[in-house]
DNA sequence: ATAGGGTTAG
């Protein structure tokens, strides 16, 4: 470990003094009640009592009560004051005590350091380890993880190699505490190597050791060691707890399994561990990606504390759904039970407004927001443009974009971009491209939207351009796959795809469905084909799209009774939509899918986003 | 005394 260690020891930038001078001493005025009390350990007690309730208004006045009567300088008061200003979210107090205190104990620095790592100053609290150091004081297995947890919170892997090899030679690497922080620490600094070598190491695990490197995994999309690492914990009969199973079923909403997802709602239930409001979410959340809907709000129903993450999963999902009406009243229900919404239970509204088109309860929300002392974010603007421009309000959009005071953002252009490409605006769509592409500086994500934009106008030349640079920056457009998943085994899908085992029967049933769509009306619209190709290659390249196969797959595979859920990375083709309303009529089938960002659910010829999407 | 928390966008 030690020989991965940087040459130079790293360097923190210095921490906001200014900060630390603009604190609020405790008030003037303490309250009569404690004069009465003399003994010293009584009021230990009480502080420790105000801590545990957050009481600030009392503390600040015992606070003031031990300035007075000069006992703030026993170590163990300041000890406790420090904590107590930790669990109010008062940092800088806590730094002012340890500041004031003129007999520092081991506990006095760690209480420190842990209160501003816990309060996320991690610069002002690896300076003060670094002093720590500097006075010639050895660090201890109680202050690494405030120090580890710093470290996390910057994502600094030089500094995280560091301080490992700090812990090496002060020999607490191995300890269940220090090893623990120090795994999560590699995981949020995206090193799950050295994260999984130093778990390996320890002689000695708990829940959160195990728990720590399966959220490291999952955190960098290692989903499939994320189980394997579960598996084994569930077989050598460990302890898991609600984050271990919050993380595992996240795994399954990510990518949609849902038969794995349901054996693990199952364990949940067993281990009662399906009433936390973490576990909670990602089921909810599991159920909504997986296009049950209906199960996700079973599962939001039945837990009986709901905290804030689980309100804005359980909007997520309506927005998905196209269910809005409900998305609506849940907001209502959520501020009556006096749940404080944030940034994101907005972007889900404005999501769910743009989902429905609905501009004028666009505008009410992102007005309501501000009432809410909530400053709009770039999302929010994203999701303003992305709804006036679905509404066919683009000019609208450009003067909201013209308006707003933070700089464009690409998530802006590009919804932007997607509200012209919709309504045909080519013009617009052209003059857009051109300023973005002024701009420089383009992602890969943008180019694609840059290239459809110009060729939609006719401009090939730019639009080859536009291609060229995705191909130079060794970026290729995505892939388009869909997904279906039959018991446990997932079957993928790309656009003409002939290497699945039943082919033969998949495109069979496809030509026989397609003479059938035909006779009901259907007329293949080869406009979405961007590409310039020839009519019948078009109609070729449309008809094999790779949701049309999975649900062909579906159609021979599932009995009738089952709904047929596709997922997919990318948005429908306009083509494949209207052809896929005639694939659920012609064979009486439920066909749910799932594109990158919304859900369809087609029954008898129509869809749920009412062909708005 | 000390360690871990989700959700959204083209």
């Amino acid at each position: 470990m030690l020989q991965q260690l940087p040459k130079r020891p790293f360097q923190l930038p210095p921490p906001p003094l200014s900060a630390v001078n603009t604190l609020t001493i405790p008030p003037p005025q303490t309250d009569h009640i404690f004069e009465h009390t003399k003994d010293n350990k009584q009021l230990c007690d009480l502080l420790l009592s105000l801590t545990r309730s957050r009481s600030l208004p009392k503390g600040l006045q015992l606070h003031a009560h031990f300035i007075k009567s000069g006992l703030q300088s026993i170590p163990l008061v300041s000890h406790h004051l420090i904590n107590f200003y930790s669990k109010t979210q008062l940092p800088l107090h806590s730094l002012q005590v340890f500041d004031e205190s003129p007999h520092r104990s081991a506990t006095t620095w760690s209480s420190a350091i842990s209160s501003l790592a816990q309060n996320e100053l991690p610069l002002i609290a690896l300076e003060l380890f670094r002093r720590m150091l500097g006075e010639g004081l050895k660090a201890d297995d109680h202050i690494y993880p405030s120090v580890t947890k710093s470290i996390a919170i910057l994502g600094r892997i030089d500094a995280a190699r560091c301080v490992h090899g700090l812990v090496v030679k002060t020999g607490f690497e191995c300890g269940v505490f220090v090893g623990s922080s120090a795994i999560d620490m590699y995981a949020k600094c995206g090193e799950t190597r050295d994260a999984r070598k130093l778990f390996d190491e320890m002689p000695e695990k708990n829940v959160v050791s195990w728990t720590g490197m399966i959220a490291g995994y999952v955190l960098l999309g290692e989903d499939e060691e994320a189980l394997r690492l579960f598996k084994q914990a569930l077989v050598e009969d460990l302890d898991v707890n609600d984050f271990t199973f919050s993380c595992v079923v996240r795994v399954c909403g990510n990518s949609t399994l849902l038969e794995l997802g349901r054996q693990i709602h199952g364990l949940c239930f067993k281990t009662s561990f399906d009433s936390s409001s973490f576990v909670g979410t990602s089921l909810v959340s599991l159920y909504s990606r997986c296009g049950i809907i209906e199960g996700a709000y079973r599962v939001f129903k039945e837990i009986p504390i709901k905290n804030l993450g689980l309100w804005n999963a359980m909007l997520i999902a309506c927005a998905q759904h196209a269910q809005t009406d409900n998305a609506f009243a849940l907001f209502e229900q959520m501020v009556s039970v006096g749940v404080k919404p944030n940034f994101i239970t907005f972007l889900c509204l404005l999501y769910a407004c743009s989902h429905s088109g609905l501009v004028e309860k666009g505008k009410y929300y992102f007005e309501l927001m501000k009432e809410y002392g909530i400053e709009p974010g770039h999302q929010h603007y994203a999701s303003m443009v992305d709804l006036l421009g679905r509404a066919g309000k683009v000019q609208d959009a450009v003067l909201i974009i013209e308006k707003m005071p933070i700089k464009s953002t690409e998530s802006i252009w590009a919804a932007l971009l997607t509200g012209c490409r919709i309504h045909g605006n080519t013009e617009l769509a052209s003059f857009v491209a051109d300023k973005i592409s002024e701009l420089g500086n383009v992602g890969s994500g943008l180019h694609v939207l840059l290239s459809n934009a110009y060729a939609a106008a006719g401009r090939w030349e730019e639009a080859a351009r536009a291609r060229k640079m995705l191909r130079d920056q060794g970026i290729r457009k995505e892939t388009g796959l869909s997904w279906v998943e039959d018991g446990n085994k997932v079957h993928t899908f790309t656009s003409g795809d002939w290497s699945h085992m039943r082919t033969k029967e998949i495109y069979r049933k496809l030509e026989e469905l397609g003479e059938e769509m035909e006779r009901a009306g259907y007329v293949a619209d080869t406009s979405y084909v961007l590409k310039r190709v020839d009519g019948e290659e078009k109609n070729q390249t449309i008809r094999y799209h790779s949701e049309r196969i999975a649900i062909a797959f579906g159609l021979i595979t599932f009995p009738p009774e089952r709904p047929i859920r596709v997922m997919k990375n990318l948005r429908v083709c306009g083509d494949c939509h209207t052809a896929i309303k005639f694939m659920s009529k012609c064979s009486g089938r439920v066909i749910i899918v799932r594109d990158n960002n919304r859900f369809h659910r087609f029954e008898d010829g129509k869809c749920s986003c009412g062909d708005y999407w």
